[in-house]
DNA sequence: GAAAGAATATGACCTTAATCATATTTACGC
DNA sequence: GCGTAAATATGATTAAGGTCATATTCTTTC
């Protein structure tokens, strides 16, 4: 039950804590579901997310989501405005109960400022950001269901696991559909091939490989 | 026939070119159709366009090409590996026949290094990339080929052109596919469609909006 | 451990864009 | 201006994934 979840940590702590501390930040509770920025809204602050997981979602008029980045623990978010000034691209919900470290724009500034290595670091996280975008794009351009996911779920273990022993996928169908433009049942349909082939395997619905 | 063309710039010139020249930066002509870097391969230089066009893509086994950036006069391409370390993201390739000024790895770094603006410039431009990432991924996961194409272009013209003057489209409609994700037919007959209920206007095979 | 609510599963049918084939128009070199 | 290559155009057919409906399994809570 308290198994350490094997997280899907796109990059390193950002910023450490207490150096965001020392600048000013404060800790907030948000509950699973909490709208924590809108896609659209003008930015006032930083945010680094301590504990829980965030989804970085566009949603569309019939209120579908795209998960554009699961933000996992360590993980900054909503940085985007503060470099360019535009609103948020897309809305962050907090996917469960989460406690996010938040520091007001000006202090951010100020910060990046100051040291070559935070900024060096803010610049790293953009560049795998955009690798992933650019990896995630091409696979929904060309590929098949099959394909898309199942590079997903590499990317996913390759992030998550050490070695090659066996990772439990802790997303749902539906998250998988919403970070690959795919629907639930051919995400479903699609996995359940993937388990009948002995590419993973379904246990008590969950997903192992 | 010699009109000033209405580029698509995304950013403005990344780095100053003098700035480049006295970091020992060299100028450099590619012909069309010229491959720059491999998708893979490992990043020795730092790269910027000064004339003409650069496309970024990916290319899949049957040779089909997905365009990740059009890469317009200014622009710098190439820059996530000098950041990360890791292999090109995508194949960079001359769209038409092109100088770019090229800078060695160490050299960039200390640039970098070295000023503060020219860091900034390079997170503000990966930031710019990124959100262009974000609203395409968001386009091509949810929309039909019709919104696709017209975000697309709505795009376009937003980076290209001052106040709403008709503007001409600088891409084949097999390059809109390439970018988009479609094939070249129905983007052909998408663009037809937007025609004929005047949301466009095509002369001659081209298209102006 | 029963009930309620998520999440997963599965079948039947339908729509949309891909595919393939071929024609026409436009641009370009000499 | 003629010939060739590239780009655009258009029809017929197909297949892949979406849609909708419903069932089953798993998880959580009291």
């Amino acid at each position: 039950m308290s198994q350490k979840k094997p997280y899907m940590t796109i990059a390193k702590p950002t910023v450490e804590e207490d150096i965001l501390l020392s600048w000013g930040a404060a800790y907030k509770k948000v509950n699973k579901g909490d709208i924590i920025f809108m896609e659209g809204g003008q930015s006032c602050f930083y945010y680094q997310l301590v504990k829980g997981r965030v989804r970085w979602v566009n949603i569309n008029e019939d209120g579908r989501e795209f998960i554009q980045v699961m933000i996992e623990e360590g993980e900054s978010f909503g940085e985007l405005p503060l470099f360019d000034e535009m609103p948020y691209a897309a809305t962050a919900i907090a996917d469960e109960d989460s406690i996010v470290l938040r520091l007001c724009k000006s202090h951010f500034h100020q910060m990046v400022r100051s040291s070559y290595d935070i900024h060096f670091n803010f610049t790293r996280l953009l560049v795998e950001r955009l690798r992933f975008k650019f990896l995630t794009l091409k696979e929904i351009a060309y590929n098949n269901p099959e394909q898309r996911i199942s590079n997903l779920l590499r990317y996913y273990k390759r992030n998550t696991s050490i070695g090659d022993k066996l990772v439990k996928l802790q997303y749902t169908r539906q998250q998988i559909a919403d970070m690959t433009g795919l629907r639930v049942e051919t995400v479903i349909r699609t996995i359940r091939n993937l388990h009948e082939r002995g590419a993973l395997k379904i246990q008590r619905g969950k997903v192992f490989f």
